[in-house]
DNA sequence: AATGAATGAGCCTTCATTCAT
DNA sequence: GATGAATGAAGGCTCATTCAT
């Protein structure tokens, strides 16, 4: 049975790998189920055994993403000292997963419209909330203490990721380049710069 | 013929405007030819007679939104005094357009992926270098007099705009309650804090 | 446009007559949409274009067997002049549409489970009542008035057409040779005695 | 040993109920053996094993019906006393089958037809000239002493079942509220005059 | 310019059946 | 006897596009 097991994992595994080069080479909805089939040596019969249909593999591809950089983050962000470290680690482990599975990436920075609409929206809504709370939970010391500005909560992302985002976007559209390890210090400057409860930002009162 | 062709110009317009219903609620590709007929009330063979295919009504729409923005952004840039105006310029020109136009800058947002890969490919590329080579002829001389920090040029556009856009993806997904420009002097200040060249970007006790 | 209309309701019956053949033939699941087109010379899209999809080529055959029977039984019953006459002609008008229609006959005989279960179950339904509401308009008189007995209004039907009905249905599937217009009088009696007021039912009291 | 086969013997039934029940709610080609799977709690494997394919389930639960009916017919016809009660064995008979065995009779009233031309069509053939020739060997005393009917062999089933399964039909369809046992003596009279010979069955009036 | 019937390649999915464990 | 992953042929249906009117 365990033997068994295996082999019906390392299917699985084969079958989301080969579909997330399909999905990437012709977007989810160009992929045709015989791609996949043939990429991934399984049968018809069998990609259906393992998932469904097809947006199945896609909406599990998305969520095992989104769940393997969520850990990441959390991990680091459990390992940062104060504030800016924390800043720091969230641009970084942006930067590194995104380095580290630039395809993977690139799926989920197309696929979230479709599988917001898709069946998978409750697990998705869910994943969402859970790391949000997480996230919030880091947050608020930080907020109450004065080292983080105390904003909306909707605007720390935007504020924090969303220029690596779309550095990230152009990077991966082949638009750029260099990849965004090359600026991380930017981004995290600018980060921090935005949400951090750094006195300087007013220069103008500041320099006497 | 000037009234036929005021007929023939609704039609189309018509037409563009019940497709971009369709591809905002279905997606570009969920969205077939009879859903548009149904919506815009034009015949089937009409569609074909304005636009070939659909793809072509996909990129119109997406083209002429570009350039919708594009026109925007740069006369409200034309206008601005000084760098940091012209920065607020940049933030206002993008809560301005998204807030007067949802569906159209949720339709830009999520189908730039697939006319990349399209027929209209080379116009996009044409469309996205013509608005960049402006952009540029506005940043240079402010870099060069030093009140803009000299950055990579790929890097403006992310710092800028970066917050705003994931902000505003959230608001047009839903996620968030409030539109842009509630928070719209926080996004400039932090748009200006990434690239004006304030002096104050690294924190006081660094630089004794 | 009558023109085109024209051909288009010759398609139309084309792919009726087809489907026909082919359901008799393989039943309606063992028929496919490939055998439909190759009988009747339509394109599938113009069978999808025409019906929508396989079931409702199978209930539109149905309904309309339904309906052509209906409007022969109430024609015929209409010019029967008394009660035995009425029963006579709703035995007649059983073989007689049935000779007449043998094809039509066994595919409604087979597929009445099929369509009650399908999406026309309503016209279905409705079509039953309508016929139901005059063959009772017809019963009501003459068991008023004493010439048929006074029954519950569900055994009429079984005791008038059932004989022939189960007859028929052994013709049909061959398992008898000889249709059932050869013992039309045996059925029609057999009817009449079980319904008309005939005192001669209960023998011993008849004959001192 | 015999424990194991008590065992089988009782999957072997689990599966038979389990496939009768899915057969009724959704058709013989609408049943999949995932669905009997389902219900029965055995798994493919076993299915397979037991039966060999899907339609070995079905024709077994037909013949096991047809049987099981058929057995009950002839032990009340062998018991009945004269011509008259043994046309009231056949209806009763009938009626008391299916009234115990409501989804079965559903079944087989809806099956006939897939049967007949499946791989168990020489099962089917044999059982039926079986019961048909001790039915005749029943039939053909009373026909030779006068009080049956002198009709063509074909015409006495139809005349003394024809009428109460058409109500059965329409009883286990839902059309009508009340069992057949409800009108057990209208259907075995009405028999009784199609088929007995009693001289009644023409009009007084008419034989001078 | 408009219409909509016709076309048919192509795709997703189903499902009976097999077979190694 | 039991299990369930694997198989792949087959079929229903969609939909962009054409074209005669």
């Amino acid at each position: 049975m365990s033997k068994s097991q295996a082999r019906s994992g390392q299917r699985r595994r084969d079958i989301l790998q080969a579909a997330l080069a399909c999905f990437i080479e012709h977007g989810v909805e160009g992929t045709t189920i015989e791609m996949i089939r043939d990429r991934s040596g399984a049968s018809i019969g069998s990609l259906y055994h393992h998932f469904g249909n097809k947006e199945r593999i896609a909406s599990t591809l998305f969520l095992q993403g989104l769940q393997d950089f969520s850990q990441a983050l959390l991990q680091r962000l459990s390992e940062a000292g104060d504030a800016r470290a924390g800043i720091q680690a969230m641009v970084d482990s942006y930067i590194d997963w995104v380095s580290a599975n630039p395809d993977w990436a690139r799926f989920i920075l197309q696929t979230r419209g479709q599988v917001i609409h898709g069946e998978a929206a409750d697990k998705l809504t869910a994943a969402n909330r859970e790391q949000f709370q997480k996230l919030r939970a880091w947050l608020s010391p930080h907020v109450a203490s004065g080292t983080l500005k105390n904003l909306p909560l909707e605007l720390y992302r935007p504020l924090i990721i969303g220029p690596v985002q779309d550095y990230t976007r152009a990077w991966l559209a082949g638009r750029v380049p260099h990849g965004p390890d090359r600026y991380r210090d930017v981004f995290a400057t600018a980060a921090w710069q935005a949400v951090g409860a750094n006195t300087a930002f007013k220069p103008a009162s500041e320099s006497p």
